[in-house]
DNA sequence: TATGAATGAGGGTTCATTCAT
DNA sequence: CATGAATGAACCCTCATTCAT
């Protein structure tokens, strides 16, 4: 019998809770056709079968893994009020977060795209592109509106295309073995991401950031 | 015993060359893993034992049928003379065909990722992220020698970032279900990709373009 | 998972020791090659995966079984403390369970002696023989300090050539379809043995062996 | 269709020829199970249908081989008549030749009885054993009615104990890696031999071997 | 005769899932 | 709730043998 979250006495909610760590710990490290229900429930120091008081199979597991993630990265980028006043500042502290997200969940999202070919995942993946994305277009459009940005640049697709450009280099980042750092990758994002729509003006050099979202 | 290409009759190179054919569809339809040799071989209507009369084993396949894809992905890329007058022009005319190759093998790109992780197919993964970012990187560092671009930017990391961004567009193009076209995409990609990099002088309004490497 | 033999249950100490003992007759009838996991399954009652819940493979489990019949075999050759008067009967006492040990189990040395050639288990026919080797030479060095054979033969090379001359003997007997029982053939064994080492004085008649070894 | 030795062209059988040879080789070696019949056919330089052209499977060839080993082995153990004159010489001259006998072919030996359980190569072997048993007993019962011999010892059975003393050092004599020499292990069979028989009179020392069969 | 492509039965192994205790 | 034994579908790969050329 499958045990919801709710309904759990206290010992079998640290019991799920260990199976879910333990699972994701697992799918980031080996992906999601390498971990086997026996490494989840290992790591977990569960037996085998008890696997299947809380999930019925390994994908039940897998989506809520995904669910989580996804949560927080929804949660991770929202761009403090602290640099609300200067547009560029703005578009960087986004991309400080939207780079960290990325990076740091990298290969859940890569499986989540394998798996969304086969299996009802896609709608998770598409929703998490979604809020990058409607963010960067509003953005964008409140630019064009403020005659800061290039009026001419369509809001959803230049975002679609410039998020993809911070989503895809969180994820070759350190595939290639670039020698660069968070801050020069920000900072290059940034003015990329500026001087492509138009921002106006552009400033002059790097601003220091000193926002509250830095760490 | 493994036959190589050389030393075939021409009815084992027609087998092998229907395997490799089969071996192509079938992963780009259905990703690595869930594709059975006994697949490809009822796709190449041969009988399974055949299958290792010319590989020896799936995952030699693939590392032929994505080294295959890779070589015309190179190939397909490469930007005619036609362009090479005007710098926006070439950009245009190179992201259109960046665009193009990546398109219709991001599956196999995709793919090519998630085998990378387990087997020796990072290289060539690699390898061909390398290519795409040195023509970028060294067509960036001309315009900045000829003054039509901001010299502030570090070519191969700019490379990256834009690069990655045309072929993170690739790969979400059509999942996203955006109603751009082509014509569209290249034109804004381009757009953005000359105004990142400080090209100057802005065109006024996009060129039709009417290059030899149009189709 | 594989399961060790301790930390099993009692339901699962059975399957295993139904496994081993269904490998080993399985081994004995019809050779390592001719062997399947399934065939092994099917007598001992499990199904086909159930073996691999105990055995990683089926190399795994020869080596248990041959380990298991290795140990048997030392233990059923220690000779007892009732023939340790006269230096013949004693010969005759080994003799006979030598023969026997080597009798009840030749098919599965000859396996071994397959086996040891492609895999690990070199060392535990080694061990086997050395174990016999060993038991001969140091009798036989007794022997030659007491006076009563002949001090010219070199211990361990004579033990290797007579000790080999009982197994041999165990290995072929039933083939050969001999009529020899075992009474005749121990006598004869241990007639040769004495007279071969120059034991003096050699008895007149073969002596009724009465001690505790007889079964 | 398989071609028999007669009527063969001169190419025919030397293509024959190659292929039993590269077989011999090749068990000899390897083993039977561990030979592929393109083992066979790549040594000899044919290609993998030609096998079929000769012999119908792969166990024929193995039979044909074995054949082949026998008649060898018969023709290697014959004494000449340089030894005639002493038994003791006699002995010694056969164990030698006994000896190379068994050492050189000591793996396709094993080979057949392997086989000789699943195949009809029970009787090749029997045959084997049975000429140097009957040879060996015969010596016997001859040095027997010359009153040279324990007239008390059953010829048939003492020749199979004593020649499996042989055969069996041959056996394992570089498998246990012993430091014995030809001379040296023929010397002690020898003399264990004699003396097991009752030889009388047991010669002082080891004579000099000079007759015709040395090598 | 010779070639080498094609065949397919057969075997070992994995692992998600079920179930009795 | 937890355990861990049992299950069996699925898959990859080998290789002796057949057959068209």
């Amino acid at each position: 019998m499958i045990v919801k979250s709710d309904a759990l006495t206290a010992r079998g909610r640290r019991t799920r809770e260990a199976l879910v760590r333990a699972g994701r710990e697992a799918f980031d490290e080996h992906g999601y056709d390498a971990v086997r229900v026996d490494d989840v429930c290992a790591r977990a120091g569960v037996s085998h079968g008890t696997f299947y008081t809380y999930f019925p199979s390994k994908e039940v597991l897998f989506r809520e893994v995904a669910t989580a993630v996804v949560g927080e990265m929804f949660a991770a980028s929202v761009v403090g009020p602290a640099a609300s006043g200067d547009p560029y500042a703005r578009i960087e502290a986004a991309n400080r977060l939207y780079l960290r997200a990325w990076s740091a969940n990298s290969r859940l999202v890569r499986m989540l795209e394998q798996a969304a070919a086969e299996e009802g995942l896609r709608e998770l993946l598409l929703e998490l592109r979604e809020v990058f994305v409607r963010r960067g277009a509003d953005g964008l459009r409140r630019l064009q509106e403020q005659g800061l940005a290039d009026p001419a640049l369509d809001p959803r697709l230049t975002a679609i295309m410039l998020g993809g450009m911070v989503e895809h280099f969180a994820r070759v980042w350190l595939d290639l073995g670039e020698p660069a750092d968070e801050r020069t990758a920000v900072d290059l994002l940034t003015r990329l991401w500026a001087r492509a729509i138009g921002l106006t003006p552009a400033p002059e050099s790097t601003p220091a950031s000193t926002s509250a979202e830095d760490m």
